[in-house]
DNA sequence: ACGATAAGGAACCAATCGGTACAATACACA
DNA sequence: TGTGTATTGTACCGATTGGTTCCTTATCGT
């Protein structure tokens, strides 16, 4: 009936998520955006309405993607021991720096930035934060070393370790020295002893 | 030999700390500074050159002011157990949060921010983060449960501490709930037994 | 008192910001 | 093959960005 449209929204809406994660959301101006998602701002605008809907499609997105692999991993069964997945995660978060990524974490620079702001922006954070905290607390409770913890306890702990997660990814993009990164990350293996 | 300036200069580089720290780097226009500041263009350009070095002014001032009250507490030897200081040091910024102080750190937002693209500005952030790193270390130095770790030991936990202190200001500044603040600042606290 | 000098203040600047209007275009359906 | 319709792309918008220019004003040293 009409013509469609020639580009994926979901590839877009990807694209657009690296644009924002390495620029963060303010940073990212609207020809960054275009270049990068490789549209026009008709296109764009049509789509997704303007820049703040669609940061919020691009967190949602992070979140089906970056975080929910990150809950996979700190739920993953073939790691029988819980806060070998924490560790896990944490070393990965290293990683990604010492393989050439400064970007940190997404939701993290969101966190210090717009969610400051923006109640929208602050919910999605919010909600893609304390995924990751239930993903600590069921690591937690796969932890014979935290055998001795309540649900309580454990949500505490976890809670702890979503603050340790986002300074240290914070710091990452940031660029702190990686010897203080790989300090963090052994601190944080050591504590779950 | 010529007109004297009308305002204290330090005076100056306080209020407009005041201004980058409720609306960050980037988030700090001009006439937000101008208002704050209460003064012209043509004095502000005039005496910090600009927006950059300014803000470089105000992070050396941010570092000697409330950096130094962190590391005074940090190195208190009137609290004689160095945990307790660092308790003290994370249970403060709690209570900045529930004081009504939702601004976070402004090291810790410039770490989110400027940082990934201004090499000067990190290096001024890294460098305010290592002088609180250090007042860790010199608070597990004079902590009894502590007494096993030596210097590389000492260094490394606080290291740890550093990024949850990054973590869990970077979240208060995000608007998390309090439940989650106080659970973290509380993890630290049992961590360090 | 006076001249040198620097601060104060406002007008102005180009560049960029996010966003809009609209005409040209290309496709689906009859 | 038309015809309607949604997409596309470009030109444009006012507002705001950080920064400069320059004239006025005030104060110091002599």
């Amino acid at each position: 009936m009409a013509r469609p449209r020639s580009f994926d929204t979901d590839v877009a809406i990807e694209k657009a998520m690296n644009v924002f994660w390495t620029h963060g959301y303010e940073g990212a101006s609207l020809p960054d955006l275009l270049d990068g998602m490789g549209l026009t701002r008709g296109s764009l605008y049509k789509a997704f309405t303007d820049k703040k809907s669609l940061f919020l499609k691009v967190l949602q997105h992070y979140e089906a993607q970056a975080v929910q692999s990150g809950v996979a991993l700190l739920t993953d069964p073939a790691i029988p021991n819980g806060a070998d997945r924490i560790r896990a995660m944490f070393t990965s978060a290293y990683q990604a720096v010492t393989d050439g990524d400064q970007r940190g974490c997404l939701l993290c620079t969101a966190a210090a930035g717009p969610s400051a702001y923006d109640a929208e922006i602050a919910a999605a954070v919010e909600k893609g934060l304390s995924e990751l905290r239930d993903g600590m607390a069921v690591a937690l409770a796969a932890s014979p070393a935290h055998s001795d913890l309540d649900e309580a306890g454990r949500r505490g702990l976890a809670d702890m370790l979503i603050a340790q997660y986002v300074g240290l990814r914070t710091m990452a993009r940031a660029r702190v020295s990686n010897e203080t990164l790989k300090n963090a990350v052994r601190g944080v293996g050591v504590m779950l002893n």
